[in-house]
DNA sequence: CGACTAGTTGATCGCCGTCAAGTAGGGTGG
DNA sequence: CCACCCTACTTGACGGCGATCAACTAGTCG
């Protein structure tokens, strides 16, 4: 029941995205290719699931290109997406030392490629390459803190400050153009559509952007810009 | 301006601290010495500032001995805990690797003993043990899911919930006798004292817990157990 | 062209944060 | 040893934010 379907993908590509995926930016390339030797390239459709909360993880996997949510669903049904991987994030990484379950469901946004590696193997290299367990451990500090801030946020801000910060991050990875629904963007802030759309509405009316089905343009990035806060890491 | 008393610690204590530190239980203690040579202790009483976010991050630090709380402030000057530390807890491993601010204060709740290791001398040692970063990453992982476990019960869960959580973990870390005052309880689960005290007026009533004074007892944790869920790591 | 999904807007309502006023415990100093 | 004070606890009343429900419009894909 393996989901995706395979897609061949050039060594030189393989080593080219591993190289650029977080914590493996300063290994010698060359080095590289022994991983990339052993890795596989999957390709997923819109929607589709990469991996659901509970899977044993068995792999390594990184975005190869497209974007994925990472999300952890609540009892209720609600959703709340962690993070929107694009090229070179690293989908469970945090996992695969203790060896525990997946504890966030990954899912394909558009089409979607993630390469991944047998977990076994991606453990070996981190052990012979320490400064990828260093770069690691960096990441995941960043994910640490933003996640402490979302929290706090959640319990501090109100909705519309909530909803502005994640466009400011999303500007931040994205660029101008953001391809994401209400619903998506709820998921995102911890509210509701509802809420993301009658917000939206008002920096539409303001001409801070502009809407469109499943679009927003970001036309004033300074008013999405907090004062001198950095964008939280999604 | 340093904060603390310094504490003469034999060195054989100081060895057995970092032996049950996170990430080092599986070091062998001899080496350790080599570590616990370049530690010194320090004293905190309660309620003093151990670090404060903003200052740099030059020392690695761990739990020796009482309780420490590590939180964020928010800009409106309420506080949310992130952990709540006692024995073997580092504090701030997250920030040491990238050379970072701490992005989170830490005071003592107790009278509290902390032992602390040059950042130079801790990052060497990590080097040449990479057993201890394996460690470090999988406590970080653990803190990841609990961040955001707790993100998604500020926005899922009632007070209510939310307070029974703390109870549960807290429970789970300190057992029966909780000194924590309202307010404490209050900055963990993202609300209010007087709405923590109402939610444990109504289980005093109920006879799930007792009521003092900056203390709580816990007299029937079965009642605080959710439903086949993990307490949260704080 | 039709069906599904996304967007839009209004009305309602309840949780819980806030303010307020008072009680009680416990440590300190005279 | 007692009086005082500070802190923590307690309880009630109020009000606003935003979730929820509902009804409708408008894109977009097949």
């Amino acid at each position: 029941m393996s989901r995706g379907r395979l897609v061949q993908l050039p060594l030189a590509e393989r080593v080219r995205v591993l190289s650029r995926t977080v914590g493996f930016e300063k290994v010698d390339p060359a080095r590289l290719a022994a991983l990339a030797e052993l890795a596989e390239v999957r390709s997923y459709s819109s929607g589709e699931l990469i991996f659901d909360e509970g899977d044993p993880a068995k792999r390594f996997r990184t975005v190869a290109g497209g974007r994925v949510k990472v999300a952890k669903s609540a009892t209720s049904g609600r959703l709340f997406t962690a993070i929107v991987g694009a090229f070179g994030d690293t989908l469970n990484a945090v996992v695969l030392f203790d060896g525990s379950d997946h504890f966030l469901s990954a899912r394909a946004l558009d089409e979607a490629l993630v390469l991944s590696v047998p977990r076994r193997d991606f453990l070996d290299f981190v052990a012979a390459h320490p400064e990828v367990a260093a770069g690691i451990i960096t990441i995941l500090g960043r994910i640490v803190r933003s996640g402490y801030e979302r929290a706090m946020g959640m319990i501090e801000d109100r909705v519309e400050e909530r909803i502005v910060k994640v466009l400011h991050m999303l500007h931040n990875k994205f660029g101008e153009e953001l391809r994401f629904t209400a619903g998506e963007l709820a998921d995102l802030a911890g509210t509701t559509p509802e809420s993301v759309l009658r917000v939206t509405g008002r920096l539409r009316d303001e001409g801070v952007i502009e809407t469109g089905r499943g679009r927003i343009i970001i036309l004033d990035p300074a008013r999405i810009n907090g004062p001198g806060q950095e964008p939280l890491l999604i």
